[in-house]
RNA sequence: GGCGACAUGGCCAAGUGGUAAGGCAGAAGCCUGCAAAGCUUUUAUCCCCAGUUCGAAUCUGGGUGUCGCCUCCA
């Protein structure tokens, strides 16, 4: 399989450290806010590697940091009246919540920040005492120069960032390319050798990343923006604190945008995880992501999404039924799958294969069917259908009976009266019943073997 | 200013040297009492210019346009 390594900007096949194991690190949330659909490209497209690497048989250990020590959770934590960690759980839940919406696979392992502080203060430390790293006044600083290789992730040359560099208010660098490992907060600080502190956001990554994979890992993945200085950051104080190579394979997703400017926060042009699942179900979302490279800008649009919602229904309507016995692995679409995602995600090309399926399930071709379910499941698509609760079914032939106003009391009994006046070429019945029941959301479906419903 | 990416039919999007996947939308037909779903058929020479080559959307050079990073950001 190959990926593309932001690294030597090459596409390079993939070989881990160890033989069948993949480590892997993807940089998650500060949980401060509500997650948008730029977020929900960056989760669902590692969550798709992780699916796949799963699917090529690797044992693979997935971490997912979360960030709960930040400016911005202060901050929203003072102006609510709240504890940060009140704050940062809040955020954290709604964040899974829409993971799981999104159908994205939870991490192997979620760690907090603030569960890692023993470990960033532990890596500090090292980094002073090898001279990497300064103390001044309570504050922990990255002595950039020192590491020769800073500038290799993001290519840009060390002279074009100096000029670029700024040393902010109040702080004590001795020069303006060296970035915080720790800083003095005696307010909402936790203890360390330097006094009372918050870590600095880079050292995050690198410490936990270190504590739960290892010194050296496979994949660190993340959205483009964290190349610089986020990333750049990470690979110079943990090879400097571990004196051996970081990551071997560096990932990074395209952003989301809408009206031609990259989504995001700051810019405040952001549609929310939860607002877009109001309009579109997780298929929908993962079919528009999946349409796109995902080292491709992606701009949004609900025509976009609409076409999405359609493509997708077409592909998870297809006929058939799932075959347990049938080897996947001999027929030449599963081939073509393989090949397109082997090919540094080209799921775009792996969806063709997908539809190639679907014509051939409609067609009634014995294998396509479970084929489909399989590969299209690996991609986290699902194919259980919505249904109605049984107090939303009641409400809907309520519903029904105000419109046609008769008193029927299951869609059963609604069925057998249209398939009656049907008998009896009774038209005009038949055609109301079946309009009030789409004015209701239901649609009718006709064929030899009779008639089901199902939702819109 | 530095670094990087992108430009393919009405819309979205694969394809990186041999004569343009796929999805959506549209049109026609089949099926159907009518629908829905499905099936069949159907619409491009790839931003512009020059070059390399037997041959380029695909390589090289030059334009034009768009976007991103260089500051927190997925």
């Amino acid at each position: 399989m190959k990926l593309h390594n932001t690294y030597t900007g090459a596409i390079e096949e993939f070989k881990p450290i160890e033989d069948n194991k993949v480590k892997m690190y993807v940089c998650g949330p500060t949980v401060y806010d509500n997650a948008h659909l730029g977020h929900a490209r960056c989760y669902i497209t590692w969550d798709v590697l992780y699916r796949y690497l799963k699917f090529k048989g690797y044992d693979v250990t997935y971490c997912r940091n979360v960030t709960d020590v930040d400016d911005k959770i202060l901050k929203k934590a003072e102006k609510e009246n709240k504890t940060p960690e009140e704050v940062s759980k809040y955020w954290y839940n709604r964040f899974s919540d829409s993971m799981n919406a999104l159908n994205n696979l939870k991490p192997d392992i979620e760690p907090f920040a603030t569960k890692t502080l023993g470990e960033m203060i532990a890596m500090n430390k090292d980094l002073i005492s090898k001279g990497f790293a300064y103390e001044v006044n309570g504050d922990v600083y990255f002595r950039v120069k020192k590491f020769g290789k800073y500038g290799s992730l993001s290519g840009q040359p060390i002279d074009q960032l100096e000029s670029g560099a700024r040393i902010e208010v109040g702080e004590q660098k001795e020069d303006p390319l060296d970035f915080a490992l720790w800083k003095k907060d005696e307010k909402f600080g936790y203890n360390s050798p330097w006094g009372i502190g918050r870590p600095g956001w880079h050292i995050e990554c690198s410490a936990m990343s270190r504590k739960y994979l290892g010194k050296t890992i496979d994949i660190h993945a993340g959205g483009a923006d964290l190349i610089f200085p986020h990333h750049e950051n990470e690979i110079a104080q943990s090879e400097c604190a571990n004196g051996c190579k970081f990551v071997n394979y560096w990932l990074h997703n395209g952003f989301v945008t809408i009206n031609k400017e990259k989504m995001s926060k700051s810019l405040g042009n952001f549609l929310t995880i939860d607002d877009l699942l109001k309009n579109y179900d997780s298929n929908t979302i993962r079919f528009f992501i999946l349409t796109n490279h995902y080292r491709m800008p992606v701009e949004f649009s609900d025509e976009a999404l609409l076409s999405a919602q359609a493509g997708v229904k077409r592909m998870l309507n297809a006929k058939g039924k799932v075959n347990e016995n049938i080897n996947i692995t001999e027929f030449e679409e599963y081939k073509a799958f393989v090949n397109a995602m082997d090919d540094d995600l080209n799921t775009s090309k792996a969806l063709a294969v997908l539809f190639d399926l679907t014509n051939k399930a409609n067609k009634n071709v014995d294998y396509a069917y479970t084929l489909l379910y399989k590969l299209a499941t690996t991609l986290g698509f699902t194919f259980e259908k919505a249904t109605l609760s049984e107090e939303e079914l009641q409400e809907t032939i309520t519903k029904i009976n105000l419109e046609l106003g008769e008193n029927y009391s299951s869609m059963e009994d609604i069925i057998e009266k249209r398939k009656a006046a049907r008998l009896e070429k009774d038209w005009n019945t038949a055609d109301k019943i079946r309009i009030a029941l789409d004015n209701a959301g239901i649609v009718l479906k006709d064929s030899k073997e009779g008639t089901t419903w199902e939702l819109k």
